[in-house]
DNA sequence: GCCGGAATATTTACAATGGAAACTTAATGA
DNA sequence: TCATTAAGTTTCCATTGTAAATATTCCGGC
């Protein structure tokens, strides 16, 4: 191998790497093909070769996003104990996801820019962010009036009331919609905003 | 005036109302100076006179998008008697906003395609659109344990849970993230996820 | 009525972008 | 060893937003 790499060797997981650090330092705006290709010192086709375009490209480096979110919001919820305060580690750490990956949170829930219903990978990544919220309402306990459901449904109803309300704040906070100080700390924290819910034992 | 309409007269204005129909007709793919400059026949530089560049544009469009959801979410409560009816009015109406018209919920949200901060009408519309929750919010009684507040962060805190909560809902939906029939109509109603208020009287 | 400046539009040019096509280079395995 | 295939490059093109120079019309003061 004189003629050192033309075959760049690991070309697919760097492309998603230096997606990644664009996207921490200059946002989504600078995630273009040609600028995510020359970081890692390539033609700006090469990619071609490993997604299906921009739009694969992009998938994958929101699916990375949706793992790690997974990830860092299992951790807050395994260190804190069961009940009540796993429920506000979950939300808490959504929303300090949110905030502090701001740009990828916006490619996470932009379906502009990548396409879950045509993405396996980024679907399943995202399911299992989803999962997380999952775990936690199953021992929320949120009856309310009105016709009885299966449990299933009821089940899908608790945790979808806590995901709308978690990622409204997100959404919000990240759109730049939240009151909050100079310093850009929101005036209300997510449990303060959070309605009051039963948690068994 | 032989050589007829060198001058539109009436461009700004036009160019908003086209940028409406390319916004439901293909979405906010379509978008482009361009495009709305073609639909009413003109240079693709003539916005230019009336709006800073592509920015300022959308900026106005999502305005004129802010007006109308104010304007609708506003019937619809003044439609239903006063107390939790109207509560459950104003909701359903943002989220059929948000479903009727989701590549303008889009474009209103996107901080990448308009900028509040830079845009003074743009800032206004986005509060009119706020201010229907705001009433909505006075005759909620929402109580929590934790440190007393003064009325008016009290106040506050009451229409940022509501539009938390209001806003999370129509995103999810509008990201394709909520669980739906076939015919694309969401499993679970916003009132149907929504947290039980009281309502005083 | 006329004229000069200010608005308003057009034309032309340019840099950036995503993608297609043809080509080159390296790895692989029969 | 050598054809096949995977991986990259080059070149080219259409589309986009913007800037600069130019053309056309409008309007207020005379």
């Amino acid at each position: 191998m004189h003629k050192k790499n033309y075959h760049h060797g690991d070309l697919k997981p760097a492309l998603i790497q230096a997606g990644l650090d664009i996207l921490e330092e200059e946002g989504l705006e600078g995630l273009s093909m040609r600028a995510i290709a020359a970081r890692v010192g390539v033609s700006h086709t090469a990619p071609k070769n490993h997604f299906d375009g921009l739009h694969g490209l992009l998938s994958a480096i929101a699916a990375e996003g949706f793992r790690r979110h997974a990830a860092e919001m299992q951790k807050d919820v395994e260190d804190a104990p069961p009940g009540r305060e796993r429920l506000d580690a979950a939300c808490v750490g959504y929303i300090k996801f949110a905030r502090e990956h701001g740009a990828m949170f916006r490619l996470m829930f932009s379906p502009r820019f990548n396409k879950k219903a045509e993405e396996e990978e980024l679907a399943t990544a995202a399911a299992s962010s989803y999962g997380v919220l999952r775990g936690i309402a199953e021992g929320l306990n949120w009856q309310r009036p009105g016709p009885e459901l299966s449990p299933e449904l009821e089940a899908m109803r608790t945790e979808l009331m806590l995901w709308v309300f978690v990622h409204g704040y997100a959404s919000l906070v990240n759109e730049g919609q939240m009151p909050a100080d100079p310093d850009g700390k929101p005036l209300f924290d997510v449990l303060e905003l959070m309605p009051q819910f039963d948690y068994g034992n």
